[in-house]
DNA sequence: TGGCCCCGATACCGCGCGGGTATCGTCACT
DNA sequence: AGTGACGATACCCGCGCGGTATCGGGGCCA
C-alpha cells in the first residue's frame, strides 16, 4: 500500500475507467490493473467490481478512496512544508519561443495558487537552446519544443502540433490548404546558428538562408526578406503571416524538460500542476 | 517520498543511528543508507546529519519526521477501516508448544488493543505440525518454533533458543553444565510420528523412542517412562524435569509464520505487532 | 602517535517489481 | 454472427531494493 497505488487507485475510482485512468497517469492499462490487483490482494478484499462497462467501487473501496484522498492530500502536504523549511524559496522557468502564453501562463499561474510562497522566475529564452538553459543550470524547469538531444533531461508531452511553413500573407503559396516541402524547395529558409542543438536544428532548420536567433527575427525575416520558416501549428502570428500546414513533417511535440537530476525539489510539483 | 522509505526515515530519526534503526526495520544497514541518500535527494535538501557517533536532524529533517508519523499513523488507519469495511472480522493465531504463553499471549493483547473489534482466536497445535494448521488453512498465522519446511510461508524470528535435553531430576546427568548428544548416545528418546514435518522431525528426533504428540506426553514420557528429549532452554518446566544445555545442537528460533499468499488481511498487522 | 573500533558510505550482485507491447476473453450492441 | 470496447493476461526488459563484503574516517586508548 504505497502512496502511487493508491494514487493509481484514486485515479480509477474517479475515472471509472481503467484506461482513462491510466492516460490520466501517464502509464499504460495493463500496469495499473496489475496494481489495482495487487492492492486489492494486499488488502485481502475486492476493491472495485468489474463491468465491459466500466467498474464500480465497492463498500470497502470506497472506504479506500476517502482515506487514500486525505493521505496524498496530507503527502503533498508534507512535502510541500519540508521544501518550505529546507530554504527553497525560488524556481526559474524557461521558455522557447510562445510557450510561455502558450501553456506557461496556465502551469505557472497554477504553481502560484499550490506553493503561495514561491517565488516562480520565468526566463524566456532566444530560440537557439531548445532547453533554455536545463543543462548550464540557468532554469530548473523548461517548458519548450521537441525535438532535442534528451540525454539526462526528463520530459513529458504536453501537446503535440502539426508543423506548418510560415507565409507572407501576399505570397502565393499562401491560399494552399496544405503544402509539401518539396512545393518550397526553392525558397529562402531562414535558420538558426551553428550552437543550436543539433536534433533541433535538424528538425527545424532547411536550406541555408538568413540566420535568426529569436521569434522577432523570424518574423522579420519572413515578412521583410521575404523568406519562410518553420512553425507549429495553432498559435497567433503577427499581422501579415500565415502558416499553412505541411504535409511531410512530424509533428513537434510541446513539451515540460527537467533534468534527470533536479536538486529544485519544486520541479516535481511544477511538472505535476503543468501536465495534470 | 514513499511510505516505507519514511517509515526507514522515521526509524532513523528515532534511533538516531542507521544500525539500530536497520535491524528495528528488520533489514540491513546498507540499503537503509541508501533509501535516506534516496529520499535525500528526492526532496531535495539534507535531512540528517551525520557525525560519526550517531546522526542527528536537520531542521527539514525535524519537520519531515512530524509529517512522516501522522502519514504513517493515518496510512495504517486506513488500511484498518478499508478491512473492518471489507468485513473480516476474525484472526485465528496457531500455537506450538508453549508458544502461546511464551509470546503469542503479548502478541494477541498488543493485537487486541490495536484492533478491539476483531476477534482472535487461538488455535493450539499438538507438537506434529509445527505449522499449526497454517498450510490446511486451519489458522491465519502460526507462533512456532523452527526448523521446518517453509515453501510457501513467510517467517520471521522472535527469539533463538539453545537447545537442550529434557531430564529427570534425578538423572545422573542432571548435574552438568552442559552435555554432548554422545553422552545421551545409550538413552531412549522420545519422538515424533512420521506425519509430522520431515524437517523439523529431523531436527528434533533422536533415537525411536515412544511417540509423543503434545507436551504433556513428552513430561509423562520422561517423568515416567525414563526417556529424554530435546527441547529448547528458557522456560518453564513442570517438578521433577530440568534441561540441560547441549553443546552440539545448533539453536531453535522460535517465530511467527505465515502464508505468503495471505487471504486474511489482518495476518500483517498481526506480524508487525509480534515481532516489534 | 599508532592501532583499534565504531559507524556510515560505497561497490557489487541477484531477484522481483513496475514499466512497456502484444494479445486474449468477454460482454454489449448491432 | 460480427464488431468494438474494455479489462485481463503473457511476456520482456530495465531499475530498485534487498543482500554481503569492504572502505573511509573520526574517536578513543595505550
Amino acid at each position: 500500500m504505497d502512496l502511487r497505488t493508491l494514487q493509481y487507485f484514486v485515479a480509477v475510482a474517479e475515472e471509472r475507467h481503467f484506461g482513462r485512468a491510466a492516460t490520466r497517469l501517464h502509464i499504460t492499462q495493463p500496469p495499473l490493473s496489475r496494481a489495482i490487483k495487487r492492492l486489492e490482494a494486499d488488502l485481502g478484499c475486492l476493491l472495485m467490481d468489474r463491468s465491459p462497462s466500466g467498474v464500480d467501487l465497492t463498500a470497502a473501496g470506497a472506504a479506500l478512496y476517502d482515506e487514500a484522498r486525505t493521505l496524498l492530500a496530507q503527502a503533498d502536504q508534507a512535502r510541500t512544508r519540508v521544501i518550505a523549511v529546507s530554504g527553497t524559496d525560488t524556481i526559474t522557468v524557461g521558455t522557447l519561443g510562445d510557450t510561455v502564453s502558450e501553456a506557461g501562463a496556465t502551469a505557472a499561474a497554477a504553481f502560484r495558487e499550490r506553493h503561495p510562497g514561491i517565488r516562480v522566475r520565468i526566463r524566456e529564452s532566444d530560440l537557439t537552446d531548445p532547453t533554455t538553459g536545463l543543462r548550464s543550470g540557468l532554469v530548473d524547469v523548461a517548458m519548450t519544443r521537441g525535438p532535442f538531444d534528451t540525454t539526462g533531461i526528463m520530459t513529458r508531452v504536453l501537446r503535440t502540433d502539426p508543423i506548418g511553413v510560415v507565409l507572407r500573407d501576399d505570397d502565393p503559396l499562401a491560399r494552399a490548404l496544405t503544402l509539401a516541402l518539396t512545393d518550397l524547395a526553392e525558397r529562402r529558409w531562414f535558420r538558426f546558428p551553428d550552437g543550436t542543438d543539433a536534433l533541433w536544428r535538424a528538425y527545424w532548420n532547411r536550406g541555408d538562408g538568413p540566420v535568426v536567433r529569436t521569434v522577432q527575427e523570424c518574423v522579420h525575416s519572413v515578412l521583410w526578406d521575404n523568406t519562410v520558416g518553420l512553425a507549429p501549428l495553432g498559435h497567433e502570428l503577427p499581422k501579415g503571416l500565415t502558416t499553412i500546414p505541411l504535409r511531410d513533417m512530424p509533428p513537434s511535440p510541446l513539451l515540460v524538460a527537467w533534468p534527470a537530476t533536479k536538486p529544485n525539489p519544486l520541479v516535481r510539483s511544477f511538472v505535476e500542476l503543468a501536465t495534470g
